[in-house]
DNA sequence: ATCCATCTAGTACCTGAGTACGATACGGCG
DNA sequence: CGCCGTATCGTACTCAGGTACTAGATGGAT
């Protein structure tokens, strides 16, 4: 496998490092400001790492731009499904952990670098989630080990729905609620509502 | 970059002498009917191609359960959006055309082999934008209202993690975290965590 | 020089949530 | 009949979460 001329944009030394590994000298090439991207011939590959205060002191029409005109891999030392999901709404090529083994940031750079879009395992699941049965899948594994009385308590916790809102809604005392509630917790492994709303709604 | 031993499914002669030539052939397999999937060690990588009528022939639940025990890499001579989508979703962990460059299969199969997932361009740009249409609207709003450092705090907080753990997680006192959720809960209009989780999470 | 946003933090307080350890009642099933 | 799952409810307790009021340190903008 070939190894790819890129730029790179970053603050983090260490980081710098670790690319520089992944290229022979002569084909990286080190930013200095994200202004110096507007310099670069189109269509290359270019490295962003989200921890630059670089990153934040454009708009987003400006990424924008610079995704339309290269191939940007965005790399961050502490990722988010959901930055991950912004960056690649505005274009970029690929989203990564600024830290991860070298192999899988090599793999990253090939793969962008021939014209296709690389996404993380967590990202990928919750892109696939987002299209189809978004409802069947995730929502028939956490019902079955629930009565039809706790599936109820249940999504209404998951709703934001207090305790006492749901007692008077159900017709029932927040006690007994409250008894559900711990049986659902107990049933599902978790330890309380906000955890149980991320189940109900099929995150995580 | 090293060679990855996987199984391969295929009436089709002309692939299997494709991907013959991606691997030695003392680490490529020949699967002789789909039942022969069931006698492989777990986790391991299978090409199946979509062409054969072995695939036809087994229900969805069986496909299902192989991409959950295997990395599966479906190829198809014909592809689609929409074939890929439904294989996506069942679990298999790339979907390519079946005639691509050499290169780019050989790429395919070591994101798989290293545990990522791969899709093509055109569906990629699918997914996003069927989570865009959900997303961008209520993903979008709650973010630029924040601070970046509020955010950081959000997202924690949206994710079930404690104050104590998010307040240790940053390097500030659990005191200070109460205060950007304070400060979120107003700028939001909500008034506990669990709101602000289906806020960041795009339901409501 | 001044003002404002942001990040940080202390003390004190209130309340909802969850748990512990119970209880009663009802219906199905061997 | 007794056993068990389900649904209901009591009291009392602990504790994380959220609020009120306050305030020092930055740093950028006017």
């Amino acid at each position: 496998m070939s190894r790819h001329a890129f730029s790179i944009l970053t603050d983090d030394e260490a980081l710098f490092s670790r690319f520089r590994t992944l290229a022979s000298s002569s084909t990286i090439h080190r930013l200095q400001g994200c202004k110096a991207i507007d310099e670069l011939p189109a269509h290359g590959l270019i490295v962003l790492d989200t921890s630059g205060h670089d990153l934040r002191s454009q708009p987003e029409p400006f990424w924008q731009r610079c995704c339309q005109q290269h191939r940007i891999v965005v790399v961050s030392s502490t990722p988010s499904d959901d930055e991950g999901l912004a960056w690649l709404e505005l274009g970029a090529a690929g989203y990564c952990h600024a830290y991860a083994a070298e192999e899988t940031l090599q793999q990253v750079l090939e793969v962008v670098a021939g014209g296709e879009v690389w996404v993380g395992r967590s990202l990928m699941t919750r892109l696939l989630k987002g299209i189809g049965a978004h409802r069947s899948q995730s929502s028939r594994s956490w019902t079955e080990a629930l009565t039809e009385r706790e599936r109820e308590v249940a999504r209404r916790a998951a709703d934001a729905e207090s305790n006492l809102v749901i007692a008077q809604a159900l017709g029932i005392t927040e006690r007994t609620v409250k008894s559900h509630l711990t049986a659902i917790f107990e049933k599902l492994g978790i330890s309380d509502r906000l955890q149980l709303a991320l189940k109900v709604h099929g995150i995580r």
